[in-house]
DNA sequence: GTTTGTGAAGGATTTCACAGCA
DNA sequence: TGCTGTGAAATCCTTCACAAAC
């Protein structure tokens, strides 16, 4: 809030909603090479510059931040460091985010291990099975627990997120829970295409489709 | 697809390659539940019973189907099993691709034990990494190779895909040497822009971003 | 001089709506 | 009857181009 706080002069105060998806999907890829320019001691950056690294036009970069504000300033660019705050603050990475991961198979375990959650402020604070093996043991110090506690558990432990790592036929009855125990947020590991309700965001992470379009270019 | 056997009565007379990337993308959505439709003794289906499960429109359905050909008929659907098998054909996934890992560290491994791909016909043939300590080590009954040996496996194999799970700091020249090998696609699970010549396809997972993005909208 | 922010133009994608066929 | 395939319309997204600001 301090530098030079800039209001946006559209309507109100509070942000808009009207902003495209595809638009907010890449603010994390701004925020990612601006965090690197930051890193390496660069304080301006030009939509232009921005534009080369990430191979896309200056105009989209442009453009994409005046949904949001006035960022810039003519002739000399963006600040790199005010520009990262100010998108982190958008999309809500200037706090931290509790996850629970649902399904500790051989997948959900490698979810749990892998290292580049909790750097960027993701922090997994509970896991779940409904296989009585694997309930009471631990994964990384992350006590695997029965699945009909996952709503006490969201609730008491102020998880927004939930990934789903279960097999495909059991992934709509995962999600349906966990949208019951009123998570905001899913990440679906399981290949199904799953529905939440509008209120609940659901993004899938599924290797072997998009090797499955990639194959289409493979021509031989 | 090869030559002849799709013709399209489009004005145009030239032959046109000119399918969207969005469509090609929907494509195996469309393998997927037709694939679960047949497994369940359904030979006949509409568009709009497909539109329902995948939940998008009818109409988006029959405009994507009809850039390969006409498949359907008037007032009965779709044959399941010959749609499928053509779509199959259309994305190459009529036969199997062999694929490398690049980087065998503890994504590399995890996605090299990953029992996902080889029932979709991707089979993982090659693993390589740069560190000493393991290469000549074996996971899953896949040796680990120093990179260096990479443009000679890739043609020997005849690999067509390459899976880079090294670090963000490692990637792009690890890119650069599949590309120069000769591959034809790949999957990047490192969390860079990276950038390959246009008859390279690449395609990114990075569970990170697809966080970042939803936090967005779990603002309260 | 440089570069932003943004209306307008252009292009891409989705949806509509209906002719045509089983 | 029911449903596909597809031009046209509508909507969404990207790029252009330039006034304004530094």
């Amino acid at each position: 809030m301090a530098t030079g706080s800039i209001q946006t002069t559209h309507s109100n105060g509070s942000d808009d909603v009207d902003v495209p998806d595809v638009v907010v999907e890449r603010l994390p890829l701004y925020v990612r090479v601006l965090t690197a320019l930051a890193a390496s001691g660069i304080d301006m950056v030009s939509s232009e510059q921005l534009g080369d690294q990430l191979h896309m036009t200056p105009a989209q970069i442009r453009k994409d931040l005046s949904y949001f504000g006035r960022f810039g300033k003519q002739g000399r660019g963006y600040n790199v460091a005010a520009l990262v705050n100010k998108l982190k603050a958008i999309l809500g990475l200037d706090r931290s985010w509790n996850a629970c991961i649902v399904g500790m198979g051989r997948l959900g375990r490698a979810i749990a291990s892998y290292p580049g959650f909790a750097p960027e402020g993701f922090k997994i604070v509970a896991a779940f099975d409904t296989d009585q093996s694997l309930i009471g043991t631990s994964v990384d110090n992350l006590p695997v627990r029965s699945l009909s506690h996952i709503r006490q558990a969201v609730q008491e432990d102020d998880i927004a997120i939930g990934i789903v790592a279960v097999p495909a036929v059991a992934a709509q009855s995962v999600i349906d829970a966990l949208v019951d125990a009123g998570i905001g947020a899913i990440l679906n590991y399981a290949p199904v295409t799953a529905h939440t309700p509008d209120h609940v965001k659901i993004k899938n992470i599924d290797p072997v489709m998009s090797l499955q379009s990639m194959t289409y270019y493979l021509k031989s």
